[in-house]
DNA sequence: AGAAATTATATGACTTGTCACGTAAAATCA
DNA sequence: TGATTTTACGTGACAAGTCATATAATTTCT
């Protein structure tokens, strides 16, 4: 009844349930269809890339600020921000002054075009929230983020920790 | 009793306390750290890149198959495994013969120094695991899991499914 | 004030991952 | 059997991210 090769199968199969449950080999998958989704809905609103989207919402949300505090809100390295700044720049998104009271920082502003750029974005990506909220109760999503939470908290200990002989004497 | 500076930094703040439970936010810098803890692991048992050793373990638990099957396995594009192999047959890991049934398939076999490096590994990987065994229950791995299952799902979707007119007349 | 340390940004080199497209081998179907 | 379709793999081009290092401006310390 069973297909003849299963033998051949069957380690394959195996392997692929066995990591269904660890949690390191899910989150690639998990992440990269997150982005490709993402994506995705960017593409129905004109031709932002995640970064780009990202940066348009928080000097939305949050007002000018510089690449520094663009890169903590979106957790990421400063690089990210100041390779793709220098192109929004170019695509009329945004201005980028030097502060005068801090020579070494960059203040990023949303130009008028940047803000028409976000009000095409917005709704289509708030959908996808809206989505996501009708597959998630709010009550969920706080669960989920706690596990998250406490899986973030976990992998940025310092490595050495899980090698110290942990005999407690 | 607060900075005086609050008013500059109370945007940020929000927008970071906002951003704290949008899930497609959060998955970047969670996969991002699991990715980087991985690679610390890694460092202290060899230089084997994160790829590589998935590839190995792959290998080491399912037997010798082709690069299709690998690339199954580990939920990524079939080309990351074909830039990937090549290079660590020149290292020796692994040995690439075309399937003589089927000329179109490689299949890709441990060699005994791949089976070396995977023994090297496998223990301080197995302890990653086990550190994070002490922090998640073994049922809070399930439900972690199933809210991962179910956001997977969810980002798998077919784009137009959240856009079609969801009026139920 | 001057030296030393810190901070913000830029940039080169790299990894993980995708998609699109080309080619060869195999499978299907007429 | 021969034409068409499918499958496996290779490869170029790209996005998102990192780290390390360099430079300039600011802050701190003496």
């Amino acid at each position: 009844m069973t297909e003849p090769q299963e033998s051949t199968t069957d380690p394959i199969r195996g392997r692929i349930a066995r990591e269904h449950l660890n949690i390191f080999s899910r989150l690639p998958p998990v992440y990269t269809a997150s982005r490709q989704q993402g994506a995705k809905f960017l593409a129905r609103c004109g031709n932002l890339s995640t970064v780009e989207w990202r940066t348009l919402w928080d000097l939305h949300e949050a007002g000018p600020m510089t690449i520094r505090q663009l890169a903590v809100i979106q957790r990421a390295d400063h690089s990210l921000l100041s390779r793709a700044l220098p192109d929004m720049r170019r695509k009329g998104l945004v201005t980028m002054a030097r502060d005068r009271s801090d020579g070494r920082q960059t203040i990023v502003k949303l130009t008028p075009a940047g803000r028409a750029a976000y009000d095409r974005a917005a709704p289509v990506m708030a959908r996808r929230r809206a989505a996501l909220a009708e597959v998630f109760s709010a009550e969920e999503i706080r669960a989920f983020v706690g596990y998250l939470d406490r899986l973030e908290a976990f992998l940025r200990l310092p490595v050495e920790t899980h090698f110290e002989t942990e005999e407690t004497p």
